[in-house]
DNA sequence: ATATTATCCGGACCGTAGTCCGTTTAGACG
DNA sequence: CGTCTAAACGGACTACGGTCCGGATAATAT
């Protein structure tokens, strides 16, 4: 298995000098964990960014130079399951991973995709919202990507691109969250839907 | 034509007395005069609700007893261009309006809502951010209703109203708008790639 | 004309995200 | 160990959306 932590989940994440300053780890280790402790007390949206600062001890202007905004903070909480994420679809065992033809693949993909906003889905949704080039992230580049790879491999001639983005549209966190939480739709039809869709979408090829 | 004003853009609009005191008209008018001005000089991002306030010589208080939050503004300068949108994909002529085949309906519908977005993104995008329940704003809830409607008018047999949402999706002011502005995606392209994405889904049937 | 009342008005006030800049300090170098 | 500097720190500050409530006023009843 590769090592897939190179792929940042926000830009820029990879710049600046290699070696922390011990002040700026300890600091970055405290806010981390003051971060999942408020987030288990009152939830993500109950996170401010204030109240962060004051549970880890730290000044505001500390919080923001660590992670530069609310949603960076968000990107950072899920950074873990995002290249667990990531490592699964691209190089695990089939169907998810290489090995499945390329409709099984889109399939597996959306389910899975699925299976992680309903896990983290409050933590997408914080750090999807108010971040002004949601879509420019290198992680939603790498699922769009990853889609459009395998409409190509399934054989897909018009605008593969464009067909990647209508099906990255229907996993939006928050309108999957919404559909379940205020709609109460059974994530299983969720499942179901999206496998309709793309076999759809492959078939008519 | 039929009067179609009675389809509320957002909830609530339509409560509380008929009649309206001559100085909130007045303030009314003012307001969304105002309004329009900054968004002119300033686009629909650089209007603040303060300086609405200031420009329209009113309090703030005011700006909020009228419209509610930023959203509801930005969806009453919405409203017009809105209802005659409504009008035309319900009672129009066709391909757009009924008389068509649904196919051909669905098909229209997402070329002219592409062409309505690019028109009015901006108040689209500013009327949608940050309001909670977006997706169930009466607007959006009947565009769902309309596409659902074509959906089965074509024999969709697997869960027509999910499909519905994730075609809905496809058509999200935010994501048509990242796709034109940022990544210089042609409209044409956009319309296309619609017509291809429906077509398939209808006639996987 | 006067009294009554429901509605409306205004701007002080709050919580939040994000910025700024003077101060402190880690760590490298002599 | 002392010096130096780039990096990090912290909290006051701004801008913004949204709330609140005491005072003003338009419409209505008498």
């Amino acid at each position: 298995m590769w090592d897939v932590s190179f792929i940042p989940l926000r830009p820029g994440s990879l710049s600046g000098p290699v070696t922390e300053r011990s002040d700026a780890a300890r600091n970055r280790e405290r806010l981390l964990g003051a971060a999942r402790e408020l987030i288990e007390e009152c939830g993500a949206d109950g996170l401010t960014m204030d109240r962060l600062a004051e549970r880890a001890g730290v000044g505001k202007g500390t919080v923001f130079r660590r992670f530069g905004s609310r949603a960076g903070l968000m990107m950072t909480l899920l950074s873990d399951s995002e290249a667990d994420f990531q490592a699964r679809f691209m190089f695990g065992p089939p169907p998810l991973g290489p090995g499945a033809p390329g409709l099984e693949r889109l399939v597996a993909f959306g389910a899975a995709r699925i299976a992680y906003v309903l896990e983290y889905g409050e933590l997408a949704r914080a750090a999807d919202e108010s971040a002004y080039n949601r879509f420019d992230v290198p992680a939603a580049v790498l699922w769009h990507r990853h889609i459009e790879l395998l409409l190509r491999a399934e054989g897909m001639d018009a605008d593969p691109r464009l067909m990647a983005m209508a099906l990255s549209a229907t996993l939006d966190p928050e309108r999957l969250l919404h559909a379940v939480r205020v709609h109460g739709i059974e994530p299983g039809r969720l499942v179901e839907s999206w496998r309709e869709l793309v076999t759809r979408v492959v078939r008519g090829a």
